[in-house]
Parts: structure tokens; C-alpha cells; sequence
DNA sequence: TGCCTTCATGGTTATATTGCCATAAAGCAC
DNA sequence: GTGCTTTATGGCAATATAACCATGAAGGCA
């Protein structure tokens, strides 16, 4: 891989590495209807409070979501209204599997 | 995670996951000019055949490219257009990243 | 046939990720 | 002040990821 090219595509996958668990794009769904407190996400997610705290601890440093200090509480937002884009890509990916898939059993 | 939601984000993930490694998006942004063969991309990507290999397994079994066998040749191809709508988020993240980085230093 | 190219896969090691528990800091109420 | 809530972080164990090397299978050609 070309010297230049190689920081751009580790920005890149920095990004993409940050929404590839289901707990992370779980709290990016919820957050995506509206903020949200640590507590709140933890309940929804049913993990431990310290995880919930680690994984948006991970989106924060992608720069995917805001958060925001109320009282003793952290209200954490969305910071782009890109997702949508990323959200469909996924959602192309996995109609067209299925579609295959069907196509095979199909046959 | 609700039991109904968690193999939705579950197979989303796997998707993410394949996209989340600097090489991977080497590969597909080489297969989004040109099918390519494994030799070409092992030279492109300056690391082992073998780990070309893989990774593009990676990308098969996620179902965002497809393979042919041509001769004693795989030729690789890029299996969804979506794929644009997936970048386009990851540059306006990063842009987004950078604008805010900006506006810390200036201040 | 023999030789070369192309590719995939198993093995191994090093590193990264993820989960929980325990804990500590900070805000709020009393 | 004492408590309770909310949150972040260190520690640790289990698992996953990624790189290389070595190897073997299959195609092409002389």
C-alpha cells in the first residue's frame, strides 16, 4: 500500500471499526431518535453500565456522537446525519444476501 | 437487546466488520475502478498473498464481492453499488472530525 | 511428463477486542 | 456531613483478529 494512501485508509477504518459491533449500532439506532442518558442506553442494551460507557466511550472518539454534561448524568447525541448512508449500505448488503440466499434454496 | 433485535444488529455488524480493516477498503476501492485478480491486488496492497487471500474471503463471505474463476485466475468484482453511500459517511465523519479539530487549535 | 503461476488454507504468534467486576469521582437530596 | 445515583476507568480473562510462513491444489504451457 502506497505511503500516503495508507493514514487515509486507516481514518477510514477507524470510522468503520467503531460502528462494527451490535451493541454499538444499537445505542447509534437509539441515539438516532433521540438522546440519551448512560442509564437509559443501559437499560436498552442489557449489558453492564460499564460496557454501555466503554462502547459509547468508542463511538465518542470516532466523533460519531456527541455527549453533553447534565447534572450528574451524560446525555450523549448523534454528531452526523451521514449514518443514514451507512445504514442503508448495510441494509442493501443484506437484502441482496438473502436475496441469493433464496436464490439457491430456490434452484 | 431485545432477543428479536439482536440478530438484526447482529448480521449489521458482520457487515461493518468486514469494512473495517485499512486493506479491505484498499481492495474495494480498487475493485470499484476495475475487477481485479488476487496477484494484482497482492501487489497493490504490498502484504502477503496469503493475507490478501483472507481478507478477501473477509469480503466474500460478507457478501460485498464476488469472485471468478478465470483460468487459474480469481477475478474479484464488487458486489453492490451501495458501497458509495458507505464512504460518503465515512468521508463526512472524517471531515467532520478534522473541522472540529481545526476550530480547538484556532481557538 | 515437468515446471511455473495462481490461489486458498492450516499453523503459529502477537495484538486487539470485549465482557464483567470493583472502584472512584462527581452531582443531588437530605 | 451521610447516602444515593450516575458515570468513567483499571484489572483481568476469554475470545477474535491479523500477520507471516509453509504447503498443497489446480490451471497453463512447453
Amino acid at each position: 500500500m502506497d505511503a500516503f494512501a495508507q493514514p487515509r485508509y486507516e481514518a477510514r477504518a477507524r470510522i468503520a471499526k467503531a460502528l462494527s459491533h451490535p451493541t454499538r449500532l444499537l445505542l447509534l439506532d437509539a441515539l438516532r431518535q433521540k438522546d440519551l442518558c448512560v442509564c437509559e442506553m443501559t437499560e436498552l442494551a442489557g449489558v453492564d453500565q460499564s460496557t454501555v460507557s466503554k462502547h459509547l466511550a468508542i463511538l465518542k472518539d470516532a466523533g460519531l456522537v456527541a455527549v453533553a454534561k447534565r447534572g450528574s448524568m451524560s446525555v450523549f447525541s448523534v454528531r452526523c446525519q451521514c449514518l443514514d448512508g451507512f445504514f442503508r449500505c448495510i441494509e442493501a448488503v443484506l437484502e441482496q444476501n438473502l436475496k441469493a440466499q433464496q436464490e439457491i434454496v430456490g434452484s
